[in-house]
RNA sequence: GUGGGUAUAGCUCAGUCGGUAGAGCGCCUGGUUGUGGUCCAGGAGGCCGCGGGUUCAAGCCCCGUUACUCACCCCA
């Protein structure tokens, strides 16, 4: 029996999952870096103060903590160290520990684990990757940002439909919209509200009429304008005009509305089909102070937001200075398990090798190694049979990894020969000028039939 | 933290009324004279999650426990 069992949450990939999960990285890292953000890391913990400082308590905490510690001074003490549980604490710290060496508006991305302490689930990890972006200004913070990060996302996620992800839907709402709202409606308690809209897709609409009654302090006329409000999603102005003619009617809501039509009609433009205003979008608008962003695979939204983030015009604050940031973060392993999982996407092979170089007995080993050093040279990932077993174990040990090609190097001054093990295919080959076709040479990430 | 489900070969799972452990796939060997896949024949591989109880006898029944898993909470 396995002694060893899997830890529940920590997910580990077989090789050809981790090749699905680079390929990933690279790809959003090479999007963020063509819109100007640049790469940082930051340590994996901070002090304990720092994590909570945002009320963020939901977020269960991993705390570190030292085998011999003495006993005294473990605990709650002010040095406890905590693993981040996302990438905007860090982010806050970071800023104000480096305001003097960084420019503004910072714009940088993040990509790194995270740990959360909740129970696991399908697409949910206690131990996972986001790739973050975020940028960051120094008192003043431009609306546009709020526009063109969600595009970036989209434009990471549109480089990614290549290997079989489904297409996404970025939903947004913005918080001047919701707080203007209730509070033009006379509803207080805006965040509670918001946590009870939140609820919408899984108790349904009478549900949280009933609940927005009996929990929020709302009349049933109340609660049914936040139903109405909740309801309404769309691309263009039409979204204000049927906000406005609920009847409801402030500063701050039509300020909202204002970004929000910006947002939707700009994103129609540069990614159509792609980001929608949806009003229902709650959660995070209890600490965001603009737009929100949800983001959802098409077809798998039982699994939840792949990527999600917001505005804070205090993202952090030195007491002299603030700053305000835009965000989102794609939860990468909650991505990757689902690729993999549904068996959408997959390596060509499941080694980086297009070459297994054939070994026909050890005494000759060393020639094997020069063909395989002289196809190196020249870029082309090369490995050498293990041993020299038949031939046909030989081929049999490329076929079961799906390397394309074994070389053969020729007995007594005989030329050299390659074979295509798809095809059957051999011919004589020089490993000083023989080249794979393009497509054969590194692994590729591909989009699986079903 | 609260509920439900599951735990048998490397993997997916059968296992009847309690009576000495099974299949498919995978793996190894041979047929094949060093060129794979198909086919045929053979083979290896089990603390039946762990601990206790009932019984002449437990994979099966009872109690406990751990892990995994699903839902709630919450979130990427």
């Amino acid at each position: 029996m396995a002694r060893i069992a899997p830890l529940s949450g920590f997910p580990e990939w077989l090789p050809e999952g981790r090749a699905v999960e680079s390929h990933i990285l690279r790809t959003v890292a090479h999007v963020f870096e063509l819109h100007g953000f640049v790469g940082i890391e930051t340590r994996a913990v901070e002090p304990l103060e720092q994590l909570l400082s945002k009320g963020e308590t939901s977020k269960e905490v991993y705390l570190l903590r030292r085998l011999q510690e003495d006993g005294e001074q473990s605990g709650s003490g002010d040095k406890t160290l905590g693993l981040h549980f996302d990438l905007t604490v860090p982010l806050a710290r970071y800023v104000l520990e480096n305001a003097g060496h960084l420019s503004f508006p910072f714009k940088r991305y993040q990509i790194q684990k995270v740990w959360r302490g909740e129970r696991p689930q399908d697409g949910r990890f206690r131990e996972f990757t986001q790739a973050d972006i975020d940028v960051v200004g120094s008192e003043e913070l431009p609306f546009h940002f709020e526009v063109e990060l969600p595009l970036v996302i989209a434009e990471a996620f549109a480089a990614l439909t290549g290997i079989g992800l489904p297409p996404v839907r970025i939903s947004v709402n913005n918080r001047k919209v919701a707080q203007g709202f209730y509070e033009g409606l006379g509803l207080a308690d805006v965040d509670g509200v918001l946590r009870t809209i939140d609820k919408l897709d899984k108790i349904g609409p009478d549900a949280v009429v009933a609940a927005l009654q009996s929990d929020n302090g709302a009349t049933e006329e109340q609660a049914r304008a936040c139903l109405a409000l909740a309801s309404i999603t769309g691309t263009d102005a039409s979204v204000a005009e049927r906000v406005l003619a609920l009847g409801v009617r402030t500063p701050r809501l039509e300020e909202g509305l204002d970004e929000l039509v910006r947002l939707v009609e700009t994103a129609a433009a540069r990614a159509p089909g792609v980001v929608v205003a949806d009003l229902r979008i709650a959660r995070g608008l209890d600490y965001y102070t603009g737009s929100v962003y949800e983001t959802t695979l098409v077809g798998h939204e039982q699994l939840g937001s792949i990527c999600s983030g917001g505005r804070y015009d205090s993202l952090a604050s030195d007491g002299s200075r603030t700053y305000p940031g835009v965000g989102l973060s794609i939860g990468v392993s909650r991505l990757v398990s689902r690729l993999l999982g549904a068996g959408l996407s997959a390596p060509s092979r499941a080694v980086p090798t297009a070459v297994l170089v054939a070994v026909s007995d050890e005494a000759h080993r060393g020639a094997s190694d020069a063909v395989a050093a002289a196809l190196r040279g020249r870029d082309i990932p090369t490995d050498v049979a293990p041993n020299a077993a038949k031939f046909g174990k030989q081929i049999r040990h490329a076929d079961r990894r799906s390397i394309p090609f074994v070389w053969f190097p020729g007995a007594d001054g005989a030329p050299d020969q390659v074979k295509d093990i798809r095809t059957g295919e051999q011919v004589d080959a020089d490993p000083a000028t023989w080249e794979p076709p393009v497509a054969d040479r590194w692994p590729a990430v591909l989009p699986q039939p079903s």
